[in-house]
DNA sequence: GTCTATACCCGGATAGAC
DNA sequence: GTCTATCCGGGTATAGAC
């Protein structure tokens, strides 16, 4: 609870700046000190904050995470064209942003998240990649399915460069096309 | 040139084993001890071989890098149609195979080659964009790029592993096929 | 060319005062 | 809630014998 408006607790100062941190330099390069720098304080101070450097990477990823978990347990519900789930895999790189890089980049990094993670990451993309390949898929039915989802992250990273940072409309809807041609139709 | 014909002399096999761990589990959070031990020998011994853990990463990197920057070199030359560079770029990840990973993973690993590189990787990156776009591009068609260049890798990628290695013929082909009809025609 | 032993540094984390 | 000081472990690298 602690103060109502104003005041950007330290708590979600520390999340922002290790998020940018961590997209820029890895996880495993940025150390408690870079952060404890960008934030104007020790190092010891971070720790009130966060009992670990693992931590702050959790409180980073938990959001983006639950939403993914969601949207794969939609799958198994059947629902879902592979232009929703493309759209939706869209939107979450670009709530994420720099967490969208963190994920399968560092490994040291996918090796905490995994620990915390109902099943591992490995496992959700190959349903992912599944469920864009459709039943009894042959070898090139699954290129271009592992090609469409490196499309939308890479598409939906190169939109939000262009657009600083955010994603409009119209370069949404062009991944989203891209993706899908991509896909195969 | 030491012994002539079958040995297959330490300095490779350490190459050959730093490739599949870094691949794995990435440049920084692979030991020299793990390499060691995957050798059968102690971390002392691996330094009479290599200098250090970055000259290991520079010994695997040497190849693919020259590679990559004679097709730029060969880009400010004019030639080259989308195809044959997307073709090249296909052949030289398939070729680096454990290398594709590190490049764009590890941002610790990326620092030292950047260090021996005649210019900053991110440049080269910049400029392969470039080529895909084409001159004057608007920002659809710079997003198209950037997804192009993305397929060629976790297309090539994916590939490689249903192929257990290698990359077929008709994968190569269907790789290719794909990262065009991604980037528009 | 490989070993044992060890120096050295750096990063994460803790203790306890303020 | 932040500080100073410090511990501790692990990882790179070196010294020197064999």
């Amino acid at each position: 609870m602690s103060q109502a408006g104003s005041k950007p607790d330290t708590k979600q100062r520390i999340l922002q700046i290790a998020g940018e941190l961590f997209a820029r330099q890895g996880y495993t390069a940025t150390t408690i000190a870079d952060i404890a720098r960008e934030l104007g304080t020790t190092t010891a101070a971070l720790y009130y904050h966060f009992p670990s450097k693992a931590a702050i990477l959790s409180g980073l990823m938990a959001a983006p995470l639950t939403a993914y978990l969601k949207l794969l347990d939609g799958l198994d519900s059947g629902a879902g064209t592979p232009e929703d789930l493309l759209g939706s895999l869209i939107d979450i790189t670009a709530d994420s942003q720099d967490l969208a890089m963190i994920f399968d980049r560092d490994p040291a990094a996918l090796a905490i998240i995994d620990e915390q993670l109902p099943r591992p990451s490995r496992e959700m993309t190959e349903q992912t990649i599944a469920a864009l390949a459709g039943p009894d898929p042959d070898r090139a039915t699954l290129i271009r399915a592992n090609a469409a989802l490196a499309v939308t992250k890479a598409g939906t990273l190169a939109a939000l460069e262009l657009g600083g940072g955010t994603l409009t409309a119209a370069d949404r809807a062009e991944v989203l096309a891209v993706a899908l041609r991509t896909l195969g139709n």
